[in-house]
DNA sequence: GCCATTTATTAATCTACATTAAGTGACTGA
DNA sequence: TCAGTCACTTAATGTAGATTAATAAATGGC
């Protein structure tokens, strides 16, 4: 299966997995390709999927009342995307989810991991990992919009993804920033006064 | 032990314990009190503990340069609260963490919870769910303070802890909603125009 | 039970960022 | 090839919420 070394990768930054075990664990997985703007998850649906981006670009955003886009998160290659409230308790999602780039990824159900926690108990260590980190990140991304200015925001984004900043057009960063596009323009030719 | 119980029963909300796990799990925690302003966690330290609220009230606040505090979390009975990033990485806490009036715990150290994974695995399962819930509320938050103003925000506040709202003094709401006290006032008394 | 501190209110002024609008260049696709 | 969208810039004006300050009310320590 195309990418799946990757996941393997992945999964043993944090744990061993012997060769048996891998084996086992390609059959809870698909492989999905997605073509640039389509959509991976669309509101009101339930999110059956999560997703780990083998290469391209996906964003998860909501869109407010107004029809404006708010990004929650990009996942690049070597990333995991879903809707997590609609994901883990079937609900209606809230969240939409699309490629910005034409996307390979492989994706797992929610029963299917489930199973797989039975089957191999340390993929629950896994995903308990990435869960913590996720959580890390997110607070990190509550605190920063709490604490810090646009300008401030956009400089710890550059740091952090700096790839990101050079792949995405404006308008896509401004709405993961939480400013408009005519703002950033403002911020990256230090007009921002 | 004091309280223990009580984690017992959030425990049990999602998965079932035998009475020898329960006894074993016993020996994990540690019970601790501390008084109203007392610190659980100073920014810089490191936090060897994660806390489940007994009764009481606790806070996770970030402080920014200039010395504004910005509210995380409210821990009250029932809730789980330490600095994620510092508990699991050992890094040393942007948090702080403290204690709004008398409250009771029962503290569990990262290794002690490492080792509860090993033992009982199911435990895994349990804190692999609350952090799956920790990652959806965070993610909740960040959605609303990018996509509403803060009138609606403390709305939403007031229905999902009518409880806190009554119980806490309006410069921590405020802390909370990212907003000042003054501003706050204002929009307790529908002045916000 | 009293004084000191903390907590809340109200109003005037200020600022970070939004909104709108007009213009430019680049890409897209029949 | 050319029209049409899309991505970005710049400038004028508007606004949600901050800041400051003054006052009142509540709380808490001794």
């Amino acid at each position: 299966m195309e990418g799946f070394n990757l996941l393997i990768t992945n999964i043993e930054k944090h744990l061993r997995l012997s060769e048996t075990e891998k084996e086992e664990l390609r059959h809870f997985f698909t492989f999905k390709k997605l073509r640039k703007r389509q959509y991976f998850l669309q509101e009101g649906d339930i999110s059956h999927y999560s997703a780990f981006v083998i290469n391209g670009c996906m964003r998860s955003y909501y869109v407010d009342i107004n029809g404006f886009e708010h990004i929650l998160q990009f996942a690049i290659e070597d990333w995991w995307i879903t809707d997590m409230m609609s994901f883990t308790k079937k609900t209606e999602a809230k969240l939409n989810i699309d490629a910005l780039e034409d996307t390979e990824m492989l994706l797992i159900t929610r029963e299917q991991q489930l199973n797989l926690f039975d089957k191999i108990p340390k993929l629950e260590k896994y995903f308990r990992i990435i869960t913590e980190n996720g959580l890390i990140s997110y607070q990190n991304r509550l605190l920063e919009s709490m604490s810090l200015h646009a300008p401030e925001r956009y400089a710890n984004f550059i740091k952090r993804y700096p790839a990101l900043n050079k792949r995405l057009p404006q308008t896509q960063i401004a709405a993961y920033l939480g400013i408009t596009p005519v703002f950033l323009s403002k911020i990256r030719n230090n007009n921002n006064q």
